[in-house]
DNA sequence: TAGATTGTTAATCGATTAACAATC
DNA sequence: TAGATTGTTAATCGATTAACAATC
């Protein structure tokens, strides 16, 4: 057995996946071994640092060939945890609900989508092939399904009773899509993933680029051209 | 006025957002002013970077006072460049086409959806109050209604070419909903939203949970087992 | 004045990167 | 052997945090 368990910086835990992604493309392609240069250009990060990441894994290149393929995507799954079969409960059947409920790519790899969650008229309904049940009986659901992580995409002002809630029930992990920054005790893991603030961080960009490469600002722009207007 | 512009700390940038939404939440409330504290308490951070993050603006707080609310909102929606109309095209109507079409946040502090793009039946149809447009109008589209902002929305395989078409129609900021890593020309910013790998991220620490506080991972612990019973 | 709270410094920590010896 | 490429070191960079003087 080679030798483990060194810790592996969270930075290199998020880019995992993407290493993931790539490797598994590859393999349906039939392609059997792959250097850190190309992995790291279809990853879109640099040779070193797909190096670096892979060698927390432990030793699995070899010096002059490369990495295998089939190898790695075994280390990842291990490492990342998607040997076993995690269950998701999505909470919030609006359109976003939806969207995640039929989405694809989820199922794939470990994850599925057991239940469905919601407080409105939707209930009862059936959404990507499942019966979606009321929020009144999450406890039962989420022992009887045994979920594992929960994915809330409610309004803003339901999510943080509803994660105390989920809490209780017992979910140590949650990906949440409401617009709030949940309030959890230690242990919980929460990602975030967040429309406007992702726009926000464009507009940031955006508005740095028409500063000029001097970082001017807009106001200080205008106020030029009326300047020079006079 | 203030002296500016030293360049702010990506991290930062990513944290602008956050406080931003709460101190909106504030004012609505009528509360005038703030203290790093409170602050860093809403946004789920600590309250020196709250300080740290604040001071990159300017010095906008009141020793034994704190911020004022207003105040912080202006100064936040002139860095990160709220005070322009940003004018956003999301292309690939599909589940998520829809719930980004309908998402009420969206619209906020901003950001307008002015076009949706795609390739299959739903051209012609209404969604959100606009009417679906043809991929092949892309080009057109992006000069009439001046999109600055560009969110892709499609499945992994469209994603690339798309990518490309957007960038030589002159669009510079992109939010990826695909699961592909695109690969951009400099200067083009691009946010990658990836439902599975925040999924990925939590299995890890799913792992690391069950695996205990020494790192030793499932399949020793199973051995573990199998031994004892003997 | 006394209490509160900012703004900044400096120490620490974690992540990135280039470089290169090891080795296939 | 010669060429290729890993795995690791060490330098660098950027982010976090505690602490506290400044000051309202």
């Amino acid at each position: 057995m080679p030798d483990r368990p060194r810790r592996i910086p969270e930075a290199t835990v998020a880019r995992l996946p993407l290493y993931y992604r790539a490797l598994v493309e590859m393999a349906e392609q039939r392609i059997p071994t792959v250097s850190s240069e190309r992995l790291a250009e279809m990853a879109g990060v640099n040779a070193a640092k797909v190096r670096k990441d892979l060698s927390y894994l432990g030793s699995y290149g070899t010096r002059g060939v490369g990495y295998d393929v089939e190898v790695l995507i075994d280390q990842i799954e291990r490492i990342l945890g998607l040997t076993r079969r995690h269950s998701v409960a999505v909470v919030g059947i609006g359109n976003l609900g939806h969207a995640l409920a039929n989405y694809g790519g989820f199922a794939s790899r470990g994850f599925r989508v057991v239940a469905l969650l919601d407080a409105g008229e939707v209930v009862g309904e059936k959404v990507a092939g499942l019966t979606v049940d009321s929020v009144d009986d999450l406890e039962n659901v989420v022992k009887e399904q045994e979920v594992s992580i929960a994915v809330i995409a409610t309004p803003g002002g339901a999510a943080q009773p509803l994660c105390d809630r989920l809490v209780a029930a017992g979910i140590t992990s949650i990906l949440n899509f409401a617009p709030v920054v949940l309030q959890v005790p230690e242990g919980v893991e929460v990602r975030k993933v967040d429309l406007s603030t992702e726009l926000q961080i464009l507009a940031f960009h955006e508005q740095r680029k028409s500063a000029g490469v001097l970082g001017v600002d807009a106001d200080a722009v205008a106020q030029a051209f009326v300047e020079a207007a006079r």
